[in-house]
DNA sequence: TGTTGGATACTAGTATATCAATTATCGTCA
DNA sequence: TGACGATAATTGATATACTAGTATCCAACA
């Protein structure tokens, strides 16, 4: 039991030397990771019935980590749970994805200013090693590695700011934007454009120039937005 | 069965005219929404001890649906669970809330931008009478009601500039911030501020002065920001 | 023919009992 | 005093059964 205090209120000891709780690797979350991989990847698409019992069995378990996983993506918006019916891969859903651009240009421009107010040569170097092996992946073409690389760069930026907490809500309102994303073909000219514009970002934070940073970011932010209406007619019934 | 459509895809019928699932009252959500409440009204102190086995006995059901609840807190940041030790009522993270306050900065002074652009004289009426009722509510010393017509004059704003889920997220990033102010006495004055600083923006948006509408919501939510370090004095053991 | 209504099968929600894995505590012993 | 080991307690996971809604299908009916 863990150590008792004044109040009755107890607080664990071994178990947070580090502050967070360590969380071990269990079977929920392991299952939840491999949907939440299947779904973004669309290798389970927007509308696909799924059944707890059905995944279980899958992965040989029994449903209750099943259920747990199932929980969590729903609230990520990630699955649709009807109750007594049925859950369903959520469909993209439209109307979220202006909004959720208008909220990453909006952290991501508080967040690329306060970087440029505060970053050093070391973190100018930083994001020269991302942009380096951007260059490597755009070459050879592979698109996934350079992908990583593009949500490496902009982790960064926010780590310089010292805003790591926004990246990690960026990523949870990115989600449905890069689902739809994932829709469009791979355009390998496109990889040569965020390259250069994040060197303008890049060279923006390295002068300390805010405004330029700032409307570079936006920029870049502004030509990655897919285009919902044509994907819809490619895709029908992956949105709503 | 739900129908069956082209790609062995399948889609619910009934459950979705309104577009959104029908969140049912299920006994996970009520539990939910109990524990959620009373964390977040300090009812349940930081740090305080909680056993699925024990709150499963209180509300006389099983520990599934608890289980369900508290992992959907762990996830909102409210509780946090040791594995094979216990669950606790978090503590409030000190390190969050300075980037708690950036992010509401950010993205409340995009909105209140847009909604200065967009606004309509009936808009104008819908502050006007949430600023109402909250002198109403300080006059007669109601500090819960004050506080929620608070939300709710945020809230509308959302709602003008057209963005409604930027306030749904605010309000998950708000929550370790409101469980600080908790702590703090209620200032009977300090209700009497906060409506000047909403009218000062409400006559912003009025007349469509957008660097009037910024810098007066960039005051306004500076001025809420509660004192961690003398927080922490009085109530050692809530922080971490 | 078209519609209604109910039987039926299916799914998620909950309950219960049980075991496993890990942790914290506490008594024992050197 | 300090280290060690048994013990109790808690969450994680399993298995099973049952409940309560939901969609489908088909037969009875107008």
């Amino acid at each position: 039991m863990p150590q008792p205090t004044s109040q009755g209120t107890v607080l664990p000891l071994f178990t947070e030397p580090g502050g967070t709780p360590i969380r071990r690797v269990t079977t929920a979350s392991a299952i939840y990771g491999r949907l939440h991989a299947a779904i973004l990847s669309l290798e389970m698409k927007p509308g696909a019935a799924l059944q707890e019992k059905r995944i279980a069995e899958e992965f040989g378990v029994s449903r209750t980590p099943v259920r747990e996983a199932l929980l969590r993506l729903a609230e990520a918006g990630l699955v649709e749970i009807f109750p007594q019916s049925g859950t369903f891969v959520a469909r993209i859903p439209v109307s979220a994805i202006p909004e959720a651009v208008v909220i990453r240009k909006s952290l991501e421009g508080t967040t690329v200013e306060k970087a440029t107010a505060v970053a050093e040569p070391k973190d100018i170097a930083r994001l020269d090693a991302i942009i380096a092996r951007q260059r490597v992946h755009a070459g050879l073409g592979e698109t996934s590695a350079f992908h990583e690389q593009d949500e490496a760069f902009h982790e960064a930026i926010s780590a310089i700011a010292g805003y790591p907490g926004i990246w990690a809500l960026l990523k949870t309102v990115k989600l449905q934007i890069d689902r739809a994303r994932r829709l469009t073909l791979p355009a390998l000219g496109r990889m040569d454009s965020v390259i250069e514009e994040h060197v303008t970002i890049r060279d923006a934070i390295a002068v300390h120039d805010r405004d330029a940073a700032h409307a570079a970011m936006m920029h870049h932010l502004s030509a990655v937005i897919p285009d919902i209406d044509e994907l819809r007619l490619l895709h029908p019934g992956f949105f709503r």
